[in-house]
DNA sequence: TTGTAGGCGTTATCAC
DNA sequence: GTGATAACGCCTACAA
């Protein structure tokens, strides 16, 4: 009975059990083939008696990699982050990768908290997945300390203020300024735009595609809102209050089933008073009632493209981006002419 | 110009740059308060010029911890999940833990080699956030493996066969017994359960308060669905067709908006012809309409009673387990006689 | 107050 | 095909 001492057994224990050397053993975990056939079953049921498993700190010591990925989001709790981290998780896991999920609560500060002990925390990649905006010139400095120590950074999003980052290369100007002009083609009215605050690089893109569609002397209604349901729906009930208006591009699903509800609130029916449109596609948008519809890319959709690119660069492949293409999903709450 | 090799610098860069020994920069990093203002202030300047960052592999290998914990999900795309995983990173970050996230599709081969390799990835703790039932041998053998190594595991549902798993106290029996007793006699007709497939511990529970409820005679209506909208849906809809329903507790939010659009589907209105109550608590019930009653404790009082749990297990304190008591939110889908 | 030295568990290099 | 040995970066008795 070579009792390991107490809690782990180390491979020096599998080794003096299976009568060869901490090498061997090392051997037969990380290259089997190269050791015969007998030893391999020896040390395999030596390993087995003791309950053995490699420390993930010593290899990592070693190695350098961690087999870990960062995981940032804005919020996790709403659909499309929930998604998101659902899609990450297994893809990581088929990779091999574990993830370490930091939810930002859409706070810049968190942020920063969290890219500044990354490097410490040893990750071997990170996905940034926020629309938010990056002002504070310590959290750009953090992304750079990243790019220094090699770790790659991954966005779902285009964005400009990161630095060194790689993301989908997916634009939604043109599907903003295509579901806007339809929109407003639909006869109800003046369209406004319900965009997160601090308008980030996704809400700028919004922005500009908004703008681009807008016919001359329309005015123009950009709304600044928290990235959720109740700050959706206070600030489009300011909105309706305050503009005649006949249609709603809200960037998520929660913000848009706000808007409906603000609506509804002021006897107006979705879609036949307005009309609304959501920028993300989620499950939810089917369930609620009117049924939301949604443009461009899918969470499963985004969380793969991701995990792609993810997998080159971290095999230091250079990364072809796959091309993501908007489409719109009809439901209820709009339904463009044709 | 010390320049640290590539990539990280280390203690021993920050030692030489800062003309002391090794031992005097750990000293810096850990204790502080031995050690002159003056060298202090010396190992700052020089760790910040280098962007020194300790290497958490070498830490936890020499320490034991690693400062991470590990959230094991049925579903994260769901709501009261996606919330519950939004509390606990934040509360686990206050703790000074980073969190692993593990989505399990509510699929236990997929819990099990999580599971499994649990302790080769090196956590402090686990949180067993899943109401599925645990049937596999396996999986409570890799439990207990778990519980050799000194890993405590938490669970967020009171459940038997988890050995060794600490678990709130909240037991859903009574919760659903009134609930049930409370629609039965709203006078709707029977009322009938949708709970998840496989019955876990929380279906458990449910189904013991549902029976404790049904007068006699009364039809036992348990109907078992996959965990989410279409699954209950589809499940409700089977039921509307074959029995007379005047009343449903459904498990999570989502089931119950299953429920509801699959008895508007039949023409039937809630709460007037039907009325629908949830066992869990999330932002989105009060979102849609008609908005759902629901019952018992919310994602983020069971993240803070969850954490609070873990950071006694994690302190090597005893714990005492906080109440946690049911109440029904009432909205539009039920709104009981009283 | 500061420094010296040894070892945590693993893998890579080099011999045999 | 297998084994001895030296790191990986950090912490901590123990000594000075």
């Amino acid at each position: 009975m070579t009792a390991p001492e107490r809690g782990q057994a180390t491979i020096l224990d599998v080794a003096r059990l299976a009568g060869v050397s901490r090498t061997t053993v090392s051997r037969v975990l990380n290259e089997p083939e190269r050791v015969t056939a007998d030893t391999l079953a020896k040390v395999r049921a030596a390993a087995d008696r003791l309950n053995f498993v490699p420390s993930a700190a010593a290899r990592s010591l070693r190695n350098g990699r961690t087999g870990t990925i960062a995981l940032l989001v804005g919020d996790v709790s709403q659909p499309f982050h929930g998604g998101l981290a659902k899609t990450i998780s297994h893809e990581a896991d088929d990779l091999g990768y574990s993830v370490m999920l930091y939810d930002l609560a859409h706070s810049e500060t968190r942020l920063r908290r969290v890219l500044e002990k990354l490097p410490k925390q040893g990750v071997d990649a990170v996905v940034l997945a926020t629309a938010d905006a990056l002002v504070e010139p310590e959290t750009l400095q953090a992304l750079d300390v990243l790019h220094e120590h090699g770790i790659p950074v991954l966005t779902t999003v285009d964005r400009d203020d990161a630095r060194h980052a790689l993301s989908l290369g997916f634009d939604y100007r043109e599907p903003a300024r295509a579901a806007t002009s339809a929109m407003a083609g639909s006869g109800h009215g003046p369209v406004a735009l319900l965009v997160g605050t601090g308008i980030g690089p996704l809400g700028r893109q919004l922005v500009a595609g908004y703008l681009d569609a807008l016919s001359p002397g329309a005015p123009e209604l950009v709304v600044e809102t928290p990235y959720d349901f109740d700050g959706a729906q206070a600030a489009a009930a300011a909105l309706l209050d305050r503009a005649s208006v006949g249609g709603i591009l809200a960037a998520t699903v929660p913000m848009a089933i706000g808007a409906i509800r603000a609506a509804e609130a002021r006897g107006l029916r979705v879609p036949d008073d307005l009309v609304v449109l959501s920028g993300e596609e989620v499950p939810l948008a089917a369930q609620v009632r009117p049924a939301i519809t949604t443009l461009s890319a899918a969470a499963e959709r985004n969380g793969h493209a991701i995990m792609r690119l993810l997998a080159d660069a971290l095999a230091g492949r250079d990364a072809p981006r796959p091309p993501l293409e908007a489409e719109l999903v009809v439901r209820e709450s709009f339904v463009p002419a044709r």
